[in-house]
DNA sequence: TGTTTCGTACGAAATAATTCCTACCTTTGT
DNA sequence: ACAAAGGTAGGAATTATTTCGTACGAAACA
């Protein structure tokens, strides 16, 4: 009955980001403890929340367990798989594809800490062997 | 006449984000120019365009010059205030707020080149100074 | 000059995304 | 057993976004 599109990667809305984060964050939940999570950001009503998890299962972002009365919702694709793959539409759409452009805008930013600047030198140092 | 609200910071659409993208790159131009440009990319009626860029313009997002028939519109923000701003917020509800983990996965993915390697190897030597 | 081409303005239609009302079922507690 | 609380399902209303038709003025040009 669902109209799964597996193979396109997915292009969630704002909304649904939320949502994911949640899940993300917490674990497979039930629409209840997202809503309260939501809660702690804005207002929003519970069926609202329902109805679009229920979007988001219909479109394949979400599989749910049904076996309970109270419905178990967790993300079908990987977490990383996800954040990969919107980054990668992020450094194309905004900095033209180059990596190396972001990271010179983020470590300008205040947005990079001293601990921020050291994983980062790890991570090069790993990745040199 | 416009609702401009300057002090908040820009949410672009994702077909203001387009058509900013444009402009970036090509600097001041007409909608003719602009509209041209994402033809190459996807199907799009002139008068669309035409309109998007009024309300953007509405919204403040973008400013015109009106003395010559064919208007030019710019960007009113500068390119990298826009930039960051969109980098932090996608740092934040991606990666928590962290840049270091963000990078993470940038130089884990297949994204970055020897050359972006290099370029914030480069500048991670110039932070210490 | 007449007509064709290219421009803006603007309203309205079409889509997408979000929100919530209502119905109805199950569980819980009295 | 009954009422209250808490679930799901759907449809409908609302709002945001995108698309385009139509009107009409200015410029180009035969």
């Amino acid at each position: 009955m669902n109209m799964k599109e597996q193979n396109k990667p997915i292009e969630p809305t704002r909304s649904e980001l939320e949502i994911l984060q949640v899940l993300w964050e917490k674990g497979p939940s039930t629409v209840r403890a997202v809503n309260d999570e939501l809660l702690k950001q804005k207002d929003v009503n519970y069926t609202t929340t329902l109805k679009l998890m229920q979007i988001m299962a219909d479109k394949g972002i979400l599989k749910r367990d049904e076996r309970q009365m109270k419905h178990i919702y967790s993300v079908v694709e990987e977490e990383e798989i996800t954040k990969a793959h919107l980054l990668d539409k992020f450094v194309d759409s905004m900095y033209n594809g180059s990596a190396g452009k972001l990271v010179m805008q983020l470590l300008g930013n205040k947005k990079a800490s001293q601990q921020d600047l050291q994983t980062i030198k790890d991570l090069l140092k790993k990745l040199e062997e």
